[in-house]
DNA sequence: GGGCATCCTCAGGGTGTCTTCAGCAACGGA
DNA sequence: TCCGTTGCTGAAGACACCCTGAGGATGCCC
């Protein structure tokens, strides 16, 4: 599964090379409009994500190009807070599906893998640990048998536990990965959701299944508690 | 396994390129920005360390080009104590990771071994002698198959006593390793960690797995005790 | 608009960890 | 044997870290 990252801010793009690496996906970058035309043109990827704005030429004209050039790799466009005219013309010129930023590693990977499927090669995963079971695709999550109801923010937080169950993870990893990308507030904050899943995971008589790691950070059972 | 080292401090840049070299990494060093981009123009790293105050080109000037240059190789900045808007900028400028001085030499290698984990190439590696054994990754340790409840210094200490068991290491190596480079402390510490590993291993009835050598150190026995 | 769910912040309190210190024990050389 | 040096031990204070409950802000649906 190879990724073209076409985005200019070097820190998105180095995160997003970072983390969809991460998740087994061969990945490029390519820091403005022109190389990234001509990498898509040379190069067979999966999937394409494309920022609108740009040096050189525009993500649109990216797109728009690549169309007429008969090139109908399913593109994800990246498009600001501001535009929400951006959407509509984002998919008049051929993009399959948008963001808008900031978004957070989870939810661009989630948009990813659903062009992925759509391309009809990927199979579905579904994510578990002990009982601890969850579907990334439906959004969903159970302990046992039993749906649990989590918040979107909950499930991210899951979902990233899950795909690095018996590890600790940090704080900053943490916020990193499972909030947008830009967050700069109280890094409490996962101390809150932390409490959060363990009281909807409710397992009184038995041990933690996400342990806290003092002065590491947080590491979720491999066996799921 | 190659690491640049891009750190004008000398006493510093040495005892990086031991250590690492220790872990049994390959290790280049460069004293200053122009030679540290020079060379990881013309080689293959698998990760950078990088700090940010440089003779000539300063790290993040280094960081910036390199990623324009399409050079997409892990970088770990090392940032000053003082600077907290450095963090940001170190990831601004496409950095992957951050450390902020002092640093404690077994963090160092901890964030260095995720940086190369995250890259996909490297096996999860577990650290043994006898039937005392750690990983890394998940911050645990056991004895024989239970688990050991190790406090965060403990597990560094042992952490550092297992890469290099049944070698004489001196209280101030294990100063220097375990706990930030400008302590200046009470080396007493060192015993009484010491001596709270011991209590921890537990063992009444067989030979201490960590030996005093009176006048030089303590030695991890290579099988553990 | 009103109710509801979610998200985030904040401050207080509890607890484990780190470090220091002083006294004691063990060792080895004179 | 004596004595200086080195290492061991237990206690205790300071501190950092984490947990918790409450509450405000926001957005959404009825």
């Amino acid at each position: 599964m190879r990724v073209l990252v076409v985005e200019d801010e070097k820190r998105l793009a180095a995160g997003l090379k970072k983390g969809l690496e991460a998740e087994g996906l061969a990945v490029d970058v390519a820091l403005n409009g022109t190389d990234g035309l001509w990498m898509a043109t040379e190069n067979p990827y999966d999937v394409i994500v494309l920022d609108i704005m740009l040096p050189g030429i525009s993500g649109f004209k990216v797109c728009a190009t690549l169309r007429e050039e008969g090139i109908w790799t399913p593109i994800l466009m990246l498009t600001a807070k501001s535009g929400e005219l951006d959407e509509a013309e984002a998919l008049d010129t051929g993009a399959d599906d948008y963001l808008t930023k900031p978004f957070s590693y989870v939810v661009l990977v989630a948009h990813i893998r659903a062009l992925l499927r759509r391309g009809g090669r990927e199979r579905p995963t579904v994510l578990e640990a002990g009982d601890l079971r969850m579907d990334p695709a439906s959004r969903k999550a159970w302990r046992g048998d039993t749906e649990m109801n989590l918040t979107p923010r909950e499930l991210a937080m899951l979902e990233f536990f899950l795909r690095r169950r018996g590890e600790v993870v940090s704080k900053r990893e943490i916020l990193d990965h499972v909030w947008d990308y830009d967050f700069e507030g109280d890094p409490n904050i996962v101390e809150v959701y932390v409490r959060g899943l363990r009281n909807k995971f409710d397992r009184p008589f038995e041990r933690e299944a996400i342990e806290t790691v003092r002065g590491s950070g947080y590491r979720l059972a491999a066996d799921g508690g």
